[in-house]
DNA sequence: TCTGGCACTCGTACGTTCAGAGTGCCAAGA
DNA sequence: TCTTGGCACTCTGAACGTACGAGTGCCAGA
């Protein structure tokens, strides 16, 4: 509302800047006077404090006892986030040394484990990423595999190097010709399409083939369906943990529920799938859903090999965080794992 | 030697043995009055501070302070691990109640899933299961499947469900024919074996194709003798790290470098590693090689599909933790594993 | 060899005090 | 109308002293 807007001069802003970034630098409430001394405001303590008084009545900041600094709430980092800060850029050094460091990766996996430690590290942490998602990829390839006269591996290679492989009991055997021509007529028609668009496009399949194989196909083009849709083999990579013992000093009460929600890879989807695709999304304390988190923030973004985003990923700190800092460093990374993705 | 075991009569090995139970239940120091009303010893407590004035001699327990009680020292669990306690055994519907949790498991990724979480609920410790080991299963089937002319997906399926995938770049494009032959040499010849064996089966099969083929052949070979060997792939599952809140009272201390060993799968392997195959093994707090987990335990033991073990799995906890009951939930939990995997 | 008694030690909990940080408010000045 | 310096007030946290109690070690006697 213009209400609050009127209510908060550049100055207010200005104070309320000073007081994250100063409780986020020193873990503890900041007071009018040490404010004054460390960023030069140009005005009184006794100025500042009746600022103060204002974004506390606004709800930006709040004290946790009558004779302390004040700390800045949820709403007041919300509004540091969205007005008062800016992404701050990685250095040179730094975009190299990300560069550099996936770089190296061989495969998929080691892509994605390699990711998630650097981002960790970058912001120490807590770093979360997902595994490029089946449904936004395309078909690279997928194959038939007789194992026995009436059991089909199914193997389903994505365009962002992703495998997933199916057992398919069939309901007779099944020839090796069929098979051949299953696999041709497959490929010819899925291979660059979209995962989600395949089903469509299979559709007509078993018509083409012999009465008596079209069990078989029909089996066979149902177990491919299910493993394009399958929601659940959503999969995470969790790297950091150990940055948790830096959290607060209220502590184990605070870490218990965090590492129970870092558990359940169900809610860490989640918590990701809120996220915006292209802008990078930052949920403070009780924005999020899951009260576990309550008294933590997460930042993420989704990230891809062309200009579409296949996944997400992001970090999970205090609410206390350097906001800036962390969001360039997923947004660098974000970036770079997308240009590995669309070299491979 | 001799002149300990002197030293140790019955009851001051019953004392013993009444200290860790006590310590393990209560998580503070036991003196010796508690002791007597506790567990019916039939003798006084000034007997009790005797033998415990010898135990603290001989190293098995240790005081924090002068006018405290008496703490199990890492020599004093081994004592009692080795000769003082045996293992529990599961109750009928903790059995029933494992039995049916695992038996739902749809595959292996699904199977090692469920052992792990499964294995963090029964001790509300953390959990380890290893993947099991390449080198120990024995081959299924092994496919090749051409993706591009000079482009091959080898694929690699173990008895024990598990797959692995390589791309071969090939020096020169493939025909359709060979891929075909050498996959049917390669299976006939390796199908059913254990994997160390399979490269000594393979080594002459390049003698067999034309001379111009053979660069391909061996490429691909190689790519298949790297993947039997590779034994970094060894995977590693952790479930129930939010029982490490439950740890202790200094707490960010104990848990930060326990948290950092978790990440290393490295270090897990390692320790994983050092358990003797059949055995269960009980590595005591400075027993561990890794000095972060110098003052937890660790509770392991091999499992496999048969008599042999093909990967191990088990807890890591406090060095103050219930032996009986977790070596109980370890040894059920692995012999249902292997039931599971002899069973698919 | 065990037991009861006793003096001793030491950590913890509790109450008190004190200093310092920080606030809110007010009246004066720009 | 906004800013400033001054002042009284509040509250926390550290420091200190005390009392309590748990637990021990030792000794003499059964």
């Amino acid at each position: 509302m213009a209400g609050e807007v009127r209510q908060l001069d550049e100055r207010k802003l200005a104070v309320l800047r000073a007081i994250v970034q100063d409780y986020v630098g020193t873990e503890e409430p900041v007071g009018s006077k040490a404010l004054v001394e460390r960023h030069n405001l140009g005005v009184s303590p006794a100025t500042v404090r009746n600022d103060m008084a204002a974004l506390e009545e606004e709800g930006y900041i709040h004290q946790p006892h009558t004779s302390a600094g004040r700390i800045p709430t949820d709403k007041g980092y919300r509004l540091f986030v969205d007005k008062l800060a800016e992404i701050k850029p990685m250095s040179a050094p730094e975009r190299r040394a990300i560069r550099h460091f996936l770089d190296g990766a061989v495969d998929l996996d080691d892509v994605v484990a390699r990711t998630v430690r650097l981002l960790a590290q970058l912001t120490r942490q807590v770093a979360v990423v997902q595994y490029p998602s089946l449904t936004r990829s395309t078909v690279r390839h997928i194959e038939l595999v007789a194992l026995a006269p009436a059991k089909v591996m199914l193997v389903l290679i994505t365009n962002t190097g992703r495998v997933e492989q199916r057992m398919v009991d069939c309901p007779g055997s099944v020839g090796e010709t069929v098979l051949a021509d299953l696999r041709a007529r497959i490929n010819a028609r899925a291979a660059g399409r979209r995962l989600p668009e395949v089903p469509g496009l299979l559709e007509e399949l078993p018509a083409l083939f012999e009465q008596a194989d079209r069990p078989t196909v029909s089996t066979v083009l149902a177990t491919l369906f299910e493993t394009l849709a399958e929601q659940n083999e959503e999969r995470i990579m969790l790297a950091g943990t150990a940055n948790l013992t830096r959290f607060g000093h209220d502590f184990p009460l605070t870490i218990q529920p965090v590492l129970e929600a870092l558990e359940e890879q169900v809610i860490l989807l989640r918590l990701l799938g809120e996220t915006a695709d292209a802008a990078m999304t930052v949920r403070i304390g009780r924005e999020n859903a899951y009260e576990g988190l309550n008294s933590t923030s997460i930042v993420s973004v989704g990230y891809g090999s062309g200009d579409e985003s296949v996944a997400k990923l992001g970090v999970i700190g205090p609410t206390r965080m350097d906001y800036p800092g962390t969001m360039g460093a997923v947004r660098a990374v974000a970036r770079y794992v997308g240009q590995i993705l669309a070299e491979s």
